[in-house]
DNA sequence: ACCCAGAATGAATGAATGTTCATTCTTCGT
DNA sequence: ACGAAGAATGAACATTCATTCATTCTGGGT
C-alpha cells in the first residue's frame, strides 16, 4: 500500500456542524490517535493534554476515556500506531516482489524513509518524542523494539541478497544493516532539530552515498 | 532534610548532615543541574517535577526558583550544560594538537563519542529527551544547533585534512561529516532504545567500519 | 562577640489537568 | 413508530504541581 496518506492527519474537524454524531468505536479511536499525533507534533509530548487532543479531534473531553481507558493508554496506542505504520511500510517494500531489481528496491526504501512531505515531519516529531521518554519507560521501549527487530531482520536479509548478487567481498550484512538504520535515524534527527543545516535533499544524498560506497554495483 | 535518598547514580554530596549549609550561587546551580540530569534520566523529561529535582539535590523546593527563575529556565540551562559538555569534548579532541596523527585523532573522537563518558544512560536519556521536544520548542532547537554547527565545522575541517593527507579521491568532506554525525546520533539512539539488540561494542565496530570505508589508509 | 547580607526553607496558594458519571442524544432493529 | 443499546457530552471533583514569600538560619567581616 503505497498510499498511506496519513489517514485524516491533516483534515480539520467539521466546521459549523454542532450536531452530535455517532460513529463506531474503531473510527473514533483512529480519529483520536490522529489528533494526538498532530498535538504532539505541534506542542511536544510533555505539553499534550486531554483537552487539547479532544478539541483537536472536534470531540468532547469524556470521549477519550470512553474509547481509551486513560491518557497513558492513548499515548501508548498512538506510539504503537506510528511505529507499526513506519516499520510496516518499510517491510512491505523490502519483502515485496513488486520491485524485482534489488538496487531499485533499495532506492524505493530510501524514498520511503526520507522522501515524504509535511505529514512525515509530524510523524518524525512523534517518533522522537517517544524516543526521548523511552529511556525511562519500558512500555515504550518494548513497543519500539518489537517492530524494530522485525524491520532489522528484513533489512539484513535484503542486504544479504544484494551482497550475494553483487559478489561484494569483506562486507558483513548485519553490520551494514545496523549502520544504515542508525544513519537513517540520525538523519531524521538532523532534519527535525537542525532543518536549517540539513535539507531533505542533502539527507538523501548522504544516505545514498552510504549505500553506494557499500554496494557500488547496485547504486548509481 | 529528612534523607537524601541515594537514588541517584552519583553519590550525593553530604549524607546525613541535617544542618543547613550556605554555599555560593554557582555551586548550587551546578548541584541542581546535576540533579535535573539524574531525574530526567530516571523518570523522563515529562515526569520531572521541581519537588523531585530539589529532593534529589538534597535541598528545599524554594531554592530552585532562587537560583533559576523558573522550571523552564532550569530545564533550559540543563540542556545548555549537557550540549556544551558533549560538543566541547568533541571539539577539544578535534582541534587539539595533543594527537598529531590524524588517524589516531579519529579514534580518540570515536572513543569519546561511544565510550564510557557519553554513552552513560543518564547523558543519553537527557540528550534525546530534549531532542524529542525540540520539534515543538524553538528555544531547545537554538541551543542545540548553535553548538552543533560549531562541532560540524570542526569535524568537516578534520575530514578535509585527512582527505588531503590520504589523497582520497571523489570524497566530499562535508557530506562525509554529515553522514558520520548522523551515524553517531543513530547509534546513540539504538543504545538507548534497544540496548538488547545493540551492544556498545557493536556500535563502535559499526562506526569504525564507516570510517574505515571512507579513510582506509588512516583507519586500521 | 556580634551583626547583617543574603542564602535557605517549606507551608500556603492558585492554576492546570486527568478522570468520573449523570444526563442527553442517535441510531437501528423490530 | 418506538424503545433500547450505547455513543457522546461537559460540569464537577480531586489531585498534582510551579511558584511565592514570610521567616529562619549561616558565616564572614569588623
Amino acid at each position: 500500500m503505497t498510499d498511506t496518506s496519513g489517514a485524516g492527519i491533516e483534515a480539520s474537524p467539521d466546521t459549523g456542524s454542532k450536531r452530535r454524531q455517532i460513529r463506531p468505536k474503531a473510527e473514533r479511536r483512529q480519529q483520536l490517535i490522529d489528533a494526538t499525533i498532530r498535538c504532539i507534533a505541534q506542542h511536544g509530548l510533555s505539553a499534550v493534554t486531554m483537552q487539547m487532543v479532544t478539541r483537536e479531534a472536534g470531540l468532547s473531553v469524556g470521549i477519550a476515556n470512553l474509547h481509551f481507558e486513560s491518557k497513558d493508554n492513548l499515548l501508548k496506542e498512538t506510539l504503537r500506531f506510528v511505529a507499526e505504520e513506519y516499520h510496516g511500510g518499510q517491510i512491505e517494500i523490502m519483502v515485496g516482489d513488486d520491485i524485482p531489481d534489488l538496487g531499485e528496491r533499495l532506492d524505493a526504501l530510501l524514498d520511503f524513509q526520507l522522501g515524504r512531505g509535511v505529514t512525515q515531519r509530524q510523524k518524525m516529531s512523534v517518533w522522537f518524542a517517544y524516543y526521548g521518554e523511552a529511556g525511562a519507560r519500558p512500555v515504550y521501549q518494548k513497543i519500539v523494539s518489537t517492530v524494530d527487530r522485525l524491520a532489522a531482520q528484513k533489512l539484513e536479509a535484503l542486504f544479504t541478497d544484494i551482497i550475494r548478487e553483487g559478489g561484494y567481498q569483506g562486507v558483513d550484512a548485519r553490520e551494514l544493516a545496523t549502520g544504515y538504520s542508525a544513519l537513517i535515524d540520525g538523519l531524521h534527527l538532523g532534519l527535525l532539530v537542525t532543518p536549517r543545516e540539513l535539507s531533505k535533499r542533502r539527507a538523501r544524498a548522504v544516505a545514498r552515498d552510504f549505500l553506494r560506497r557499500a554496494f557500488p554495483r547496485h547504486i548509481r
